[in-house]
DNA sequence: TAGATTGTTAATCGATTAACAATC
DNA sequence: TAGATTGTTAATCGATTAACAATC
């Protein structure tokens, strides 16, 4: 089997189908149809049915896919079967509220370092993390595997604290801040964007 | 000029223009061009250009487009210029993170309101708003004409809460929990996927 | 058997990209 | 004038959709 790298949308959607089945599988159902995941993940039912069958044929006619199976088909189609660790940059609410919340956990990410630039928050506890100062973050990136970094900073601090994560060796920045930033190549810059969204949501309610 | 819905790709990368140029806009720039929105946006120059130019000419050849009238046009054709008054279901981390942010206000979402189901947290104040019980959601939602809820709630809690915002009127539901949500048809939901989004940038990063 | 749902085809539509003349 | 960037074309590729036989 040839190994090439998947097309955006291909892999944007297998992304967003192995988040849904992780749900799906929570509340207790043991097989999903095309036709469900669709309204979960607003995909065309047959665009769905085409994107796993091009990798096999995953499903039972006149049944739908088994969950289980799928998540673990999927994985290995996104090679995203291990644990990888994040940092999270900001000690504040939003921070917080993600180290918190299982949605990453669930797929094999592990917060593992908060660092926060208020010398008054460094050593403070949010769960299992103790808070660290923002001089801490190059050592404690090396020292613990860090290859993702979140920011939960107000706009204002968003490229400093992604320049802190660079040059630490972080290559994937996800930002939860409105903030635009800039970053080197090889490092990418995944950014929220949820007033978009909803602009978007609303331009559909509007017509 | 014939008023047709646009195509969904289009309504998408035109909603993201908007915030990308809004945000630019903060950090004092007057013109940009389609190469630097395509940094800021992971859209392509020539893609920018032909969405723009689809509803007139609005750039200069050589200087490339000015921020503000382009935000004017967009905002036209998304008829996205009003004010609208949305309500943040959960009073915690994540709740407050929202209500405290500026990533709302800047494209005339207004927070009217804040709710939560522990008898505890009503009566808190959270910035200018005071945190209401579930109770009063269906009384508050007509009162403040609010149509877009967001919900900022463990995933347990997701559907419930869901479910006050739709019984009391609300058309648009912006899911921060990971939770998988039901709606009746008229009802739009819109679930933020981090977890999905993160798995897919680490794809790219990984092979 | 009857009902449901997959896997697949075929046709259409929108997205992507390179290239370049027009023009600021 | 020289450099930069738009507006636009043309060609290709991927997404979308309806339809339906296969089969659980």
């Amino acid at each position: 089997m040839v190994e090439e790298r998947l097309p955006l949308g291909v892999a944007a959607r297998l992304s967003r189908y192995l988040q849904i089945l992780t749900q799906a599988k929570k509340s207790g159902k043991n097989t999903i149809s095309s036709k469900t995941l669709s309204e979960y993940s607003s995909v065309n039912p047959t665009q769905i049915r085409r994107d796993l069958s091009a990798f096999g044929k995953f499903g039972k006619r006149g049944v739908g896919y088994n969950i289980d199976y799928l998540i673990s088909r999927i994985k290995d189609i996104l090679h995203t079967s291990g644990q990888h660790n994040l940092a999270i940059m900001g000690g504040g609410n939003l921070g917080t509220a993600i180290a918190s919340s299982k949605i990453f956990a669930d797929h094999g990410f592990n917060v593992a370092a908060m660092f926060d630039t208020d010398p008054a928050k460094a050593g403070q506890r949010v769960g299992n993390l103790v808070v660290l100062p923002v001089s801490e973050v190059s050592k404690v990136v090396e020292e613990r595997n860090i290859i993702v970094g979140v920011l939960a900073v107000p706009p204002a601090a968003g490229q400093a604290a992604a320049d802190a994560l660079i040059k630490a060796g972080v290559k994937i920045i996800f930002n939860y801040s409105e903030a635009l930033l800039d970053a080197p190549p090889g490092v990418t810059i995944h950014s929220m964007s949820p007033a978009g969204e909803l602009l978007y949501a609303l331009y559909f309610y509007l017509t």
